[in-house]
DNA sequence: TTGAAAGCGCTAACAA
DNA sequence: TTGTTAGCGCTTTCAA
């Protein structure tokens, strides 16, 4: 690969001038400028990231933490944080934590170590604390999930009102008993959608009963299905059922069918998310739609505007009751 | 962030010798070690990638080319490239192409411009001449998609004997029509996928019937449903389907049940690739399974073993037919 | 409008 | 066993 001397000698100009027309400059005459090109034309060159990062001391890398990848929520709004970086020049690194704070370390540390200019975090088994730390040096911003005690901007929805409005719907049909699939409560969002479960019952005068509310350990089809399996095995049945996500209602839909009962005659389901998949069951998964390409390119947006230097602010997106077949 | 020239001052020693404990030089002496590791700690320091990097002109990070990361057929591809690549101090870049060649000329100028010391493609949609230019000067490895013509290193399965398998599977059930829905035969899988199809008919004297062929022109689950749609709207209806991909598939289930029939009773249904969610139907859905954390490993291992300067061979890994409840 | 030269933070060859 | 020093490829200040 050539470099930018090579280049400078083949066009008889100095690297200075190079640069120049690498980056744009005004003062660089059309004449010269035509010769450099035709140089780094002929070269093939192609200027190394590597030299113009450790001179300007940023990397253009965005660092995305996510748990897992295979988990679809978090597929569209990766979307729309690469599609907003990208346009503007900049790259990401996805970066899988699997929970897991070994890992946690040391994506931590490709920031301190300027490898990426700062971080979008995804993961709510992130820890707050190191977190925190982190963000007092480096630009952080949270999607989705994030710190309610901390000073680090985030994107997100209202998860309460969203969590309401779903089970309003359902309680607007007609059920009383209604139960919760949700998620380990250490999560805020988890405890958030409690709040507008209990919220909207309480409205309504139904009494939150705790025969009817069930914590999954994960967040797989699995942890739903296992959930679904406790809740029929009771004597005093759901008639509706509203999941923390559709990957848990899609579970819990397999359950129901496993145990040779109908969604929604015997017992209606609303997930959260709209996944794609949540399209594709049979029948159609009523669930709360989150806004993740904008949320996305919203994180992305703020991130791009903090290393600018620009302040930025928190931002809640809203979100949507998608109703189809399964109330 | 501190630099190694104020961990050097501090620890009274040269630059050098920082460098070496920290890479771990063995003609260090214990105390001078010590002293080092002392103000490192104390300074809190975090070498610069940055340095390094454009020092060593090797970047430790591997560019992993995906079409689109909303197809969970690639994330435990990713799962397993990714866990290879930490344990051996690689990092990777996701890039999406969307099969967009103005993002693929984007992600290979990373690797010229030295940001990434590696691509594993996985993009079947990839501009192979380019491809294979690049592959001159750089490392580069196929995961599960490759050019036949090319001479670049590969791991896949053989895709021609996985479909044999299925259809084959199929008949033996007593099935004579048996459609195929197929992706578009641009793709080498989607070729080879159709000559397996093929050869099994052929050796069970069934002839190839063009009405129960159908290509889609993407790989979502609407495809699948609307293949289905075709292939149900006509006369003379398969009592079998065979879809090159669970996606496909489960768009090809919904699209049964949607016209009111049933899953296998009515037709019989085979998907591929054992994706997480393939599992999560109802019925659950017969499927080839193919080894994906393990081609993702190998991908990354091969890249890795490449790049320290190693030989390296295509390799081709075993398949499996998972029997489900939709054969 | 252009060039010379310093320096970003690091590694490694060479010398001591 | 340790230090001195050159230099990786680039940007940018200063001077011309």
């Amino acid at each position: 690969m050539a470099t930018i001397q090579e280049v400078a000698k083949k066009a008889g100009v100095s690297v200075a001038t190079v640069s120049r027309v690498l980056n744009d400059h005004t003062t660089v005459a059309e004449k010269t400028k035509i010769k450099v090109e035709q140089a780094i034309k002929e070269l093939n060159y192609e200027p190394s990231v590597l030299g113009r990062n450790l001179r300007t001391s940023e990397s253009k890398l965005l660092l995305v933490l996510i748990p897992s990848i295979s988990n679809p929520f978090y597929s569209e709004i990766i979307n729309g944080i690469e599609e907003t970086a990208l346009t503007k020049g900049y790259n990401i690194l996805l970066c899988e934590t699997d929970s897991n704070p070994a890992r946690e370390t040391i994506y931590f540390n490709l920031v301190r170590s300027k490898l990426a200019d700062g971080i979008i975090s995804m993961d709510p088994t992130i820890n707050k604390v190191k977190l925190n730390e982190l963000a007092a040096n480096y630009p952080i911003i949270q999607c989705s999930e994030y710190d309610q005690d901390g000073a680090i901007a985030y994107v997100a929805i209202n998860n309460e009102l969203a969590a309401y409005h779903a089970v309003k719907h359902l309680i607007k049909l007609g059920h009383k008993k209604i139960a919760l699939v949700n998620s380990d409560e250490r999560f805020l969002y988890a405890r958030e959608r409690r709040q507008g479960y209990e919220k909207a019952l309480k409205e309504f005068n139904i009494p939150v009963q705790k025969q009817f509310i069930y914590n999954t350990k994960d967040v797989g089809f699995e942890d739903g299905q296992q959930a679904m399996k406790k809740l029929l095995d009771q004597d005093n049945r759901p008639t509706a059922v509203f999941a923390v996500s559709d990957i848990l209602a899609i579970g819990v839909m397999k359950q129901i069918h496993t145990s040779g009962l109908q969604v929604p005659n015997d017992i209606a389901l609303i997930g959260f998310d709209k996944i794609s998949f949540s399209n594709m069951t049979h029948p159609t998964l009523t669930t709360i739609s989150q806004p993740m390409f904008k949320m996305g390119a919203m994180a992305a947006t703020m991130m791009i505007d903090k290393l600018q230097g620009k302040s930025i602010e928190s931002v809640v997106l809203e979100h949507e009751l998608i109703i189809r077949e399964s109330t």
